[in-house]
DNA sequence: GCATTACTTAGCCATATGGCTAATCAAATC
DNA sequence: GATTTGATTAGCCATATGGCTAAGTAATGC
């Protein structure tokens, strides 16, 4: 079974780049909350806080849904997996990457010695 | 003790949120390279390149160091850390968070059923 | 039914980003 | 010492980003 979540972690990563919208995350983790809610903990006008639920929803962190006037926010399960995926395969290959580079220094103190 | 890790999450995830960047990474876990061979895999040209290694760089993932007319590129060790913190500890609270909200979707069936 | 509320749309602005070329600099090499 | 090579600097360009105000729409409340 092929993975349902796209591969492309570009969008996921410049979502999790901004304060103002990790800030959104953590809130949500409370649960869902309408717009204007999460809005209130920013000093910002509304609609350039749209603009990072916009972005956020795009980038498939959380989902919306609105009800009569009110949009309410909530995580999208698993978003943020294949963003932990990729850094955990990295961390895990830095160790050996470590290694290297202590040899790679120590091969550049023997040319100078020489 | 004080977090030795600047908290600003921002230049680290910015850094990730591009495939040419990331690239450099995995190729990095293989070893310390020269920027004009990190280059070749990149139909770039150097100064555009060169951008994304002083991001990387300003972002503390990697570190350079310049012998004679070549400078050599390699990881900075945890520098992912803060990033896989970060997640790590929003992905511990979703669970939670998504019981909330099915408790939330449950509500808002009920009242469409009154 | 009129006002208020909760967004939404449209448009503007400054800066950042990601690309380029051309020219320069300095170390290696012939 | 002239040339090549690896990197850097300077400057240009288009688009994206993150902010704003003003005006519009649609649901709720009085």
């Amino acid at each position: 079974m092929a993975n349902q979540i796209p591969d492309d972690l570009s969008p996921l990563f410049a979502a999790l780049a901004d304060p103002t919208r990790r800030a959104v995350i953590k809130a949500l983790s409370a649960g869902p909350r309408p717009v204007s809610h999460l809005a209130e903990a920013h000093d910002m006008a509304l609609p350039s806080f749209l603009k990072h639920i916009d972005k956020l929803e795009r980038a498939g962190v959380i989902a919306t849904q609105k009800t009569g006037r009110v949009r309410t926010c909530y995580l999208h399960a698993d978003a943020l997996a294949p963003a932990q995926d990729w850094l955990a395969q990295e961390a895990k290959q830095w160790g050996d990457a470590l290694d290297r580079l202590s040899a790679h220094l120590d091969a550049v103190e023997q040319e100078k010695k020489i």
